[in-house]
DNA sequence: GCAAAAGTGTTTATATTACACCCATGT
DNA sequence: ACATGGGTGTAATATAAACACTTTTGC
C-alpha cells in the first residue's frame, strides 16, 4: 500500500488480449493460446507481459491497440473489441491507465501472417504463444487482465457467436462444438448442439463437405448480416 | 472529420452515469432519472453534461469517479461500476480520455443527500435531474454514453440483481416488480414474476408488512450474501 | 464388416407464459 | 359489501437435457 504521490499525470497505454485456439500436439483437444511479449527494459524486465503500447495523442483508442499489437507481434485482427479499463495507482512505478481490448483470432491466420513476416525477414523478436490456462507470472497486472478476459470470453460465448472468431468461414458442426468445448471446459452433447445452432437461425448450410477419416460432415458458414458480437450502441461507434 | 494532430498527450477524466427512479408526478409510472451538471466555461459552456472531472495522478479510478460525483453534485453512491473507456479523438477540443463509471442510486437516498446539503448551505449549483429518456443536448459525447449506459442497465437487469440498487433494504415484490417493469419499458406478469424471484433464492421474506390502502403486502429483503451484480474476477479488486 | 463420426428421433425434465381464481384489507 | 392489489393454482407451451438409434464413410 505504498501511497506514491507522483505529480506527473497519468499516461495513457492500450494492451491486448488475442486469443487463438490451437493444438500442441495432434489428436489432442485445442487450447486456448495468447502470444505475449518479453519486456526488455524496465519495469518488469525480462517478464513476459501482453502486446501493447502508448497511445499516440493523435490516434483512436482501437487504432491504437491494433497498431501496438501488430508493432510487437506482428499480427493484425479483424474485431477488437474493449475490455476493460485498468488504472489502479500501483500497478505500474508511474501512474499509467490502460485501455485493454480483447481479440480472437483463427489459427490459420496467425499461421499466414507468421509466415508472410518470417518470408520478408521482418518477425517480430520475443515473441511466444502461451497456454492460457497455464501463465507464468506476468508483468505488471497482466496475469489479472488476462484472467478477466478468460471470464468475459467464457460468458460471451454463451448468448453472442464469437465463436466464428476462431473459425474459418466454412466449418463443420463439429469443428464449431469443439471451439465451444475449449472455450467453456466441459464437452457439449453433438446432438443438442446442433439443433440449438441449427435453430438459432445464424447458420447457413452449404452443399460442400468436409471429408475425413469417416462419414463426411457438412459445412456450414455463418450469416454474415448477423453482428459478429453484440456491443449495444456502442457498435455504431466504428 | 478535422484530424486535429494535437501534440498534448491525453488527459484522463472520469464521468459517471448515475441513475435514480423517480415519479414526476404521484401515481405515474416511475421513470430513470439522471443527475446533469451545467458547464460554465468552454467547450460547450451551457450545456449540460454529465458529473465528473480530471483524474488526480495518485488516485484511483473508481475513488475519482465518486470524489467527483461528490464534488459537483454533492451526490455519494455506495456502488459504482464501470462502464467504458470513451477516447474519441474529436470528442473533446483537447484529447481527453474519459473512463466512465455508472450506479444506481435510491430515490431516498438522494433525497437524503439533497437534503443534507441544504441543511448545510452547500447545495451544489447547477445541478438537475432529467428524464433519461428525453434528454436535451449534451456536451461532448454524453448523449452517446448515456444510451450505452441505458443499454448495460437494461441488458443487465436480466441477469443479475441490481434493480435492488434502486430499492430500500426492505420493499414488496410489487414495488421490485415496479422497478423491472420502469427499466425494461414493459409490464411483468406478478404472479410470474414472484415465482421467478422467489425460485431464484436471492430473496428473504421478513415478517414484516406494507401496509397499503389495501391486503398488506409481505417484505422482502435480498440476501447479503449474493453478490449486487457478476463482475467476474475484477470483483475481488476493491 | 467394423470403427467412428454424422445426423435423426424420442422421451423426460424444467422454464416460461397466460390467465383463472381466492385472500385480506381500507373504505 | 366491494374494490383493489396480494397471493395461489393450473394448464399450455417452449426450451433444455439425456440418450438410443440409424446413416455414411475409410479402412
Amino acid at each position: 500500500m505504498t501511497q506514491s504521490t507522483s505529480p506527473e499525470p497519468a499516461r495513457v497505454a492500450v494492451s491486448t488480449v488475442i486469443f487463438s485456439l490451437r493444438r500442441t500436439d495432434d489428436s489432442a483437444p485445442a487450447e486456448l493460446m495468447l502470444p505475449l511479449v518479453r519486456r526488455t527494459r524496465d519495469p518488469f524486465d525480462g517478464l513476459w507481459a501482453l502486446p501493447g503500447g502508448w497511445l499516440d495523442p493523435a490516434e483512436e483508442l482501437e487504432d491504437a491497440a491494433s497498431r501496438t499489437l501488430a508493432e510487437t507481434t506482428g499480427l493484425s485482427a479483424s474485431y477488437l473489441e474493449q475490455l476493460y479499463a485498468f488504472g489502479g495507482v500501483d500497478r505500474s512505478p508511474a501512474r499509467v491507465v490502460s485501455i485493454v481490448y480483447w481479440a480472437l483470432l483463427r489459427a490459420d491466420e496467425v499461421d499466414a501472417q507468421v509466415a508472410a513476416h518470417a518470408a520478408q525477414g521482418d518477425a517480430p523478436e520475443n515473441v511466444e504463444w502461451f497456454d492460457a490456462a497455464s501463465l507464468p507470472r506476468l508483468a505488471f497486472d497482466h496475469n489479472e487482465i488476462v484472467e478477466y478476459a478468460l471470464w468475459r470470453l467464457r460468458s460471451k460465448v454463451g448468448y453472442s457467436r464469437i465463436a466464428h472468431g476462431l473459425l474459418p468461414p466454412e466449418f463443420t458442426l463439429a469443428e464449431l462444438r469443439e471451439v465451444y468445448e475449449s472455450i467453456l471446459g466441459r464437452r457439449l452433447d453433438p446432438a443438442n448442439f446442433r439443433r440449438q445452432v441449427e435453430g438459432s437461425g445464424t447458420l447457413f448450410p452449404t452443399d460442400r463437405f468436409r471429408t475425413g477419416s469417416h462419414r463426411p460432415a457438412r459445412l456450414y458458414r455463418y450469416d454474415p448480416d448477423v453482428e459478429l458480437a453484440e456491443r449495444g450502441p456502442l457498435t455504431a461507434r466504428h
